[in-house]
DNA sequence: CGAGGTGTTGAAAGTGCTCAAATGGCGTGG
DNA sequence: CCACGCCATTTGAGCACTTTCAACACCTCG
């Protein structure tokens, strides 16, 4: 037994990865790896931050609510997404909520930790610029989508962003949680999303049983959705969001 | 004769303010203060940034715009902001583009030295980093607007932004720019502004003559708005965005 | 005074929402 | 192995809000 187990997962995302290994060994010795169940809430909007997070796997839904109980979901993370940081710059508080939607394993980074890394480690301040910067653009699309595409169209895109984007014919993809989550995420009611992925079904041919969704060609799916958005096609490396 | 006209400005603004004088008059020498014209337009979504732009005055939209000319307003610049940042982390091209809707004057830096400086001078990156950031906070409350609430509430909590808040009582302003702009930046047809308009007046006893408003309490106001909000009321500092 | 831009109003059509009920899959326990 | 019940999802019907298209009012400017 050499290092944490956050040393490995922490050594393969960008913010990390060009750190010497003796140092990242250190700093990854302080970060917990930690599982929660589904359901479970990580924080909640203006609660003191005391820790960033980073998904080693598992989804995580970050939302924020109002005192009523409507709630807006921001965005869910998966796989190497980190989490947390944006209360750096807000007083160290957490600018919205989180909760685990499906079973999930993430790094826990004390924030001090990370906020001394960001005041004293250019290279770092450089990469969290590249990472906030990129969240920033993503929700440009979220806002231009949500603004100018109709519900079987954002869903079109939401699709082709779970895809693999190279290939083009015959893509088969699994939903990854819930269907109305995917419908929250996306602004809409479950039963809107419902009936909006029957006229997507009907309009571009896809295919869906259960979670699972086959596209004989993302071609049709991207012509009928990306009409309403700026950005062309093959979209996914280029900008985030369609 | 002293020093750039940009000097005094950029003085003022925070990513500059502790900046050495000599060192940023140096600065502020390679910078232009350029006066546009109503309707020009600075640059265009992806196009290769040759500048960051600093608002001195007026007013400057930012949007994008599919192939087909239908177009979603992100935001709307003011004295004080700053635009283009985020082409540094976009391969140099824009992220969006941006038009003067009105007469505007503003700072022109040159994206190489704005680039060295985020590279090489760590102030300076955090100081970007803590804009950024701040900006991806009022690009969630936007999102949840969009989400949860109606167009009269929307209005309500734009025209609560637009105030000052430490008042409470009998606060009058004057709506910058074209209210079609405003309808575009809350995701909205004129159409439905002016009747949202209306409805806001009717129900929160707001007066509304030509662009000025003038509303008898901020209260009413708030109630209306932010019930449908994850922020409470005096939330113009904390929290950008209602 | 007329023209053009800006904002308002009316009527009809969409789109998505709400509430309610039905369907269907799946795991548990008999 | 089957019946039951739970939960996610779908379907139905009516409604509310927003959009669309068209017409009109208003103001400013030449």
């Amino acid at each position: 037994m050499k290092h944490s187990p956050a040393f490995a997962i922490l050594q393969k995302h960008p913010l990390f990865s060009g750190w010497n290994k003796d140092r990242l060994k250190e700093f990854a010795s302080y970060c917990g790896l930690h599982t929660y169940a589904k359901g479970k809430t990580l924080f909640l909007n203006e609660d003191i931050a005391g820790f960033c997070y980073v998904v080693a796997s598992g989804w995580v839904k970050l939302y924020r609510e109002t005192s009523e109980g409507h709630q807006a979901v921001l965005d869910i993370l998966g796989a190497g997404q980190l989490m947390g940081e944006s209360a750096l710059f807000n007083e160290n508080a957490y600018t919205c909520s989180a909760e685990i939607v499906e079973e999930a394993t993430l790094i826990r980074i004390p924030m001090p930790l990370f906020k001394a890394e960001a005041q004293n480690n250019n290279d770092f301040s450089m990469g969290l610029l590249k990472i906030i910067a990129r969240y920033a653009h993503q929700q440009n699309a979220d806002l231009e989508h949500s603004a100018l595409q109709n519900a079987p169209q954002r869903i079109g895109c939401y699709l082709l962003r779970l895809a693999d984007q190279t290939q083009e014919k015959d893509v088969t993809l699994e939903i990854p949680y819930d269907k109305a989550l995917v419908a929250a995420r996306l602004g809409m009611q479950p039963e809107t999303f419902s009936r909006a992925l029957a006229k997507l079904k009907n309009d571009t041919g896809i295919e869906v049983k259960g979670a699972t969704v086959s596209m004989p060609s993302l071609k049709v799916l991207s012509d009928y959705s990306c009409v309403m958005c700026s950005s062309d096609f093959p979209c996914k490396d280029k900008t985030p969001g369609c």
